[in-house]
DNA sequence: GCCAAGTTACACAGGTCTGTGTAACTAAAA
DNA sequence: TTTTAGTTACACAGACCTGTGTAACTTGGC
């Protein structure tokens, strides 16, 4: 949290250039040089500011992990607005999944710190929707939690897949479906909420 | 579907080894020569049954596309089974999610072929779970079809990076909500049933 | 002007990858 | 036996990859 406003370094654009292709076009098909070169800078600078491709990939899914913005919605709002976030950020020709998860996908089981990252990722979120189900005080806010995270899972992989952006819309309608089931009161079916969610959703 | 029984040919083995190879380790990861030096052949061999490494990888995922095998179980018991199948799997230590989804992540929408088939198995398995809730007589099959699949590649996705078979229950937990939502009447709420779905899902 | 930090161009080592070319070998069919 | 199809060993081209070494250059602060 360095003062705001400040000059955008060469480490933020040589990690900002390596985060947009790594995530377009995948770690492994993108190599150092096509990231200098993409910046205009020599790929000796990228390795004074990176010590390897494993630094720069450990970096890129650091700068990944981003929390959610606090809300003043309510929690219902806030839970069903994920997915109306989820829908824009399919319909950006951008988008290609979650990162956690394409990385896993991509470099295996067999490197543990993208593993580990990953899940950590995946339970804060999971986290996330627990504290507001908790706050709506269903009976087993765990296990929603869950569930409501395995929608989100599931439309980013079949929007991976199919670049169809009405798979948020089925996950909410099944996330509004669950709620009511767990005996919250869901106020509109239709689709007006307005400024939903927000934070990135991987 | 030549005579059964038939000695494995030379391609068989090829493919069956690349199959086992791409899957659990990555495409890109595993090179022509890794291939070849597992079954104990040449390279030369390998590329007399198959033109390039991309034909190999065509072929790995056309193996992999494999339809479920008919059943007479109810279209519940068939419906909720499948999560029972998938937690079997998720079980196995040669799990290593959706060979689709992965190959999309890892290859990008570079590969256009690649993605064509992936979409294809997603919606052939979308259609399995929809012809089973026109049997049941649902009013929207379609759409809890939709969120059927959804749970399915969320449990997968979720499973890939956490390494937890209990994710294939919370998705048949909330498949049995929405299916009870849609007026669906099901038996057993506890994990009994028996000899379920069967066939692979990706 | 002068210094120090950062950057650049460029070559290079050492490895991997896909794919080909070739000549010798093996084994089964004719 | 002879033919033929498949396989093998092996070298190699051409490309790409990560990472390093080095000497020259630019630039902001003093």
């Amino acid at each position: 949290m360095a003062s705001p406003h400040q000059k955008q370094t060469m480490k933020d654009r040589i990690l900002q250039t390596a985060d947009r292709l790594f995530y377009l076009k995948g770690i492994r098909a993108i190599g150092v040089d096509t990231i200098s070169a993409e910046i205009g800078i020599s790929k000796r600078t990228l390795y004074n500011h990176f010590p390897s491709k494993d630094a720069l990939i450990a970096a890129y899914l650091e700068h990944r992990f981003v929390q959610p913005k606090p809300s003043d919605k309510s929690p219902v709002e806030q839970i069903l607005g994920t997915f109306d976030a989820l829908e824009r950020r399919f319909g950006a020709k951008d988008f290609r999944g979650c990162p956690f998860v394409n990385a896993v996908a991509e470099l295996g089981g067999e490197d543990k710190s993208v593993k580990e990252i990953a899940i950590a990722f995946k339970e804060s979120r999971r986290l996330w929707f627990r504290d507001r189900l908790v706050e709506l005080g269903v009976a087993d806010p765990e296990g929603l939690a869950t569930q409501l995270q395995l929608l989100v899972d599931g439309s980013i992989a079949q929007d991976l897949v199919r670049d169809d952006p009405a798979m948020a819309r089925a996950a909410k309608d099944a996330a509004r479906a669950l709620l009511e089931n767990a005996g919250v009161k869901v106020s509109s079916p239709d689709g007006a909420e307005r400024n939903p969610g927000s934070a990135r959703e991987g």
